[in-house]
DNA sequence: CCTATTAGTGACCAATGGGTCATTAATAGA
DNA sequence: TCTATTAATGACCCATTGGTCACTAATAGG
């Protein structure tokens, strides 16, 4: 086979989203190294130089993975500071389940979703460094509403499932579960909408 | 070892039973045969006098699965059909919460969770067999509530996400990312806080 | 009892795939 | 140009496991 150039530096990003395409493809216990490596444009070998073991590379892929989505809620929120909460509510909302629509986007949270089970470290992982920060983000939002009295008191644990939880339905009936043949209204819409109905149902009663 | 008695009239449900404990700890691909035979109180070669293959096994499994809680929910939504369609939706998305708090109720949406992506006939069969008589069924309550002046118009799909949403995500939340330091308020209680913020996200504004 | 039937067994086969390592080739430095 | 270093290869090893099948033993019927 032609040898590639080496560039040593960038092959292990380049390793683990080979990983991430492969994994989400046919799962973690379904993926072959061989495959990881044939997409990356390496040998089997290589992978093994960067990469102690399979499982190895599942949790580096987590970690490098766990920012970024949240990272970004976090810096919309942030740079939104000053606006009211509910604006700021809403373009979030918004923000998650046009990202989430993105099968890339979406194949690390639903790969997580399905070996959580099985790797207990990675579900701890998962949960103190995506779920813990979402949870954190979506109180402080909520006390700015509160204070500014647009949102009513609602649980932290309930807030974090009645936001979350509509962008996660909205993933899987958007990649995997997607019909061909009752294709749903486009994300933004969807979004809007799910985003009216939790803001009016945040909204203190008269 | 030890010869059981011959009982073939119980075995499928009982190798069933055991298919559903082994993949949803290990995974389908995870899974050995040996171990769901063993399970089941008998020996690999007498799985496969009753299931052709390991897939067609995950595949039937499903199929009798699907019906089971989507089942309960009709039911229940049937027999509160004279109630109003606020008290009829808060014990809906109650019973709902507190089904999928149960891991031993929750292993079977989870593990299609898992596989769909990686086994499209069972996707599908999901999505027509699960996923779309709830959103009939969310769509026919809807539409009485909105006969009855209690909701206001609300699209299908977001229905579905914001109703569905909220249940997966506290699903998820209590099984596998469930973190015993931290423990979630009771279910109820999340149940009631999420029913009031989805009914109060419903109801027509003034 | 004796025999026919069939549920159930477990040793075995073949393929698969994680992981290793001796070897090769590209580069850096002198 | 020559040598030392190291990125990368791929043949190989071997444990694992889906699936088969010749055989065993429990039951049913006469």
């Amino acid at each position: 086979m032609a040898r590639r150039a080496r560039r040593p530096e960038a092959r292990p990003d380049e390793i683990l989203d080979a990983a991430l395409a492969v994994f989400s493809e046919v799962g973690f216990a379904g993926a072959r190294v061989e495959d990881i490596a044939a997409r990356a444009g390496l040998s089997k070998g290589a992978v093994y130089v960067y990469f102690e073991s399979k499982e190895l590379m599942l949790k580096a892929l987590v970690r490098r993975l766990a920012d970024r989505v949240v990272g970004a809620a976090e810096m919309l929120v942030q740079s939104n500071a000053q606006a009211d909460a509910e604006q700021t509510l809403r373009s979030l909302l918004t923000f998650m389940a046009m990202q989430l629509s993105n099968p890339k986007v979406s194949a690390a949270p639903r790969l997580v979703l399905a070996e959580a089970q099985r790797f207990p470290e990675i579900a701890a992982l998962y949960r103190d460094d995506v779920i813990g920060r979402a949870r954190q983000l979506l109180g402080k939002l909520c006390d700015r509403g509160i204070a500014q009295g647009v949102f009513r008191a609602v649980d932290r644990d309930v807030m974090l499932r009645s936001c979350a939880g509509p962008m996660l339905a909205h993933m899987m009936l958007s990649t995997v579960f997607a019909d061909p043949k009752n294709p749903a209204p486009p994300p933004e819409v969807i979004a809007g909408g799910i985003a009216d109905l939790v803001l009016n149902g945040l909204r203190p009663r008269p």
